[in-house]
DNA sequence: TATGAATGAGTCTTCATTCAT
DNA sequence: AATGAATGAAGACTCATTCAT
């Protein structure tokens, strides 16, 4: 019933038909990353995305075959550009301090990026689907992100740089005082400000100076 | 499109005609909340409802215009049942250190209330309705929680109790982090175990004990 | 997602409902029944029976969910129709003489009656349908019109009325026949003397006057 | 609707361009002779042809504006094949029994053609062009057969080989059984045990051994 | 008050057909 | 000749909302 994508398996004979069908996958993710930034995930229809692109409906259809679809485009798409800087190589080159301070400057962009962010969207999707067990995901994401804190503390604690007894707990506590500044701007928003604040009063609780 | 509510002005006439049209209203309630607890905001629908509560399409029309309106007095069921215990009261008569527990026991509550809770709802509510700007009451509600903690901590450094220097600040943070908690809990789940870890681990911070 | 059929569990409280239901019902099928008719099966949409019963969109799937649920109930209604006369009382009563005018009779029938006849649509769907193994019915048809005929026969030939040695092959033949001309009958018309003629011969085979 | 058929006027300026288009055409007719055997004729889209063929969609339209285009061709390319031994000369040189055997043999490979044969095909775009006043084609088949078998008969009551009284009687009533059983073996399946019977009961009728 | 049949607008999805390359 | 991306019309289906009873 759904026949799902089709030119996903694009690319076959020379790399022109893959370069069309990518730059108009790039421009249909485009176009729909602001319509899921400004509307969310469920109420969002494939009449609007196909509006936003001002494309056709079959056309639409052509690369994608439900919102979802895109919606998992969109984020993927949003994800690469996020993670150019190679993490791995900070974490082996960089002084705690400074992975501390990127790692606090990453969230508070991810916190702060409410204009085309897809905070919203990510958060209703993963409730909308809750019961579909796509959650795996999420909680992934949540305690990748506590492990590589606690790595940092670690060493920070090692340098004599920080001290913190309990790095684990620690890191936990901060990753989730951060998710609920980020729903917090996402619900009513928070000035930069207030994130800074936060922020510091949090890095203060392990840090000399 | 909505096209108003009806039903909303009652206890008109009589006290036999409200109490009838109340006893309706809590029918709806209790079932739209079950409802509104398995499928979140957003894909619930008035027939949805309607075959919850085993009613008429024109009997739910009779009382709810929409399934906002149903919502927005589900929410206030479940706030009404929650302020049971006076916080007027409890704030005037118990010592900082039983307040504390008191309000973190509440907080629990919320974080771990996931089976039937409303928080997914909540949240989708917030989102999908954000430019409409009902953005306010969210954050009423939480710096109204930021506030009593911090007339809590503040009273408990007054009385010995608890050391903490910035009381907003804590109050805040420890805001942010219960938050978190909330969207992790509904999310992805959280054990109780880590709930209890990780309110523990926030109030060593400023307790002797 | 197909949510089927709604309104089939009519008729609880009173038959004032199950009425309305049913006569509501009753006027789609004889509607449909003339669509069917003049367009065969595939090429039905519910938008054309809609049409032709001047209710609307919703209306008609308040009642079916598919062509084939209002097709499967209008050869219902078609076969009630045919079944009026009580095969059982006529094989008890009759001789084998009237009972073979009797069938032979019913199959001119079924033969001619092509305007508002719903042979084309029936075979159709039989065909459109094979694969998913709808067959059964069908075969079931034919395979009780050869019993039916055979058991005639026989009787036939006991009373000395009829002279017929292979009864079994000889119902077989005159069915292959007879479905051979119900198909030219549907598919380019046969006069009734033409198959007044075929019939004949047919009977002619182990009659003797 | 029917834009016309381009690429069927071929062999226009050389025969190097007829051969192309012919050879193409073949490759067309082959694949598209699959698909209509496998799903008959309303299901059939110019979709499943290109697919089918691993043409381009373009590329269909070059040679065939619909699929009734295609199948018309797919037939005939069919009825092409069966008439390669040339019937007449059949009919001049063969005994009657050699003939009526040959007929007979004809119409079981038609009836048994189930797999990879177009009689539900044919059946489907017979009932569904009725309208269009398609039909002669159908009825002219027939009376052929009609006719051809009676010349058969007729030969054979000559000759002392058959003894048949109403020839074209019984030509017509064979061909209806006939036709039956293409039916009952397209709708429900026959066994050619079923089909061997069915046909030596027919023509024990008139003959001795 | 309460019912539930009926309506119709809105979205989804599929294809026949065109057209620039 | 051949390609396949793009279009848009057509039909399916679901619900919010109304209304006669």
């Amino acid at each position: 019933m759904a026949n799902g994508t089709k030119g996903q398996d694009s690319g076959r004979e020379n790399t022109t038909v893959s370069e069309k069908t990518d730059s108009k996958k790039k421009l249909i993710i485009d176009k729909a990353t602001e319509v899921f930034a400004a509307k969310g995930f469920r109420s969002v229809t494939m009449k609007d995305i196909v509006e936003a692109c001002e494309i056709s409906r079959g056309g639409l259809y052509l690369y994608y075959g439900s919102t979802e679809e895109v919606f998992k485009d969109v984020v993927a798409a949003q994800d690469a550009d996020e993670s150019d800087e190679n993490v791995e190589k900070l974490l082996a080159e960089a002084t705690p301090s400074q992975l501390l301070l990127w790692f606090v400057k990453e969230q508070k962009k991810a916190i702060l990026r409410r204009k085309n962010s897809l905070v919203t969207a990510k958060y209703e999707y993963a409730f909308s689907n809750r019961e579909a067990g796509n959650t795996k995901e999420a909680k992934d994401a949540f305690e990748t992100a506590v492990a590589v804190l606690d790595n940092i503390l670690k060493r920070g604690n090692e340098s004599g740089e920080f001290e913190c007894e309990d790095t684990a707990m620690c890191a936990r506590n901060m990753m989730y005082a951060i998710e609920g500044m980020k729903v917090c701007a996402a619900e009513f928003g928070l000035s930069e400000k207030k994130v800074d604040n936060e922020l510091l009063f949090i890095m203060q609780q392990f840090m000399e100076a």
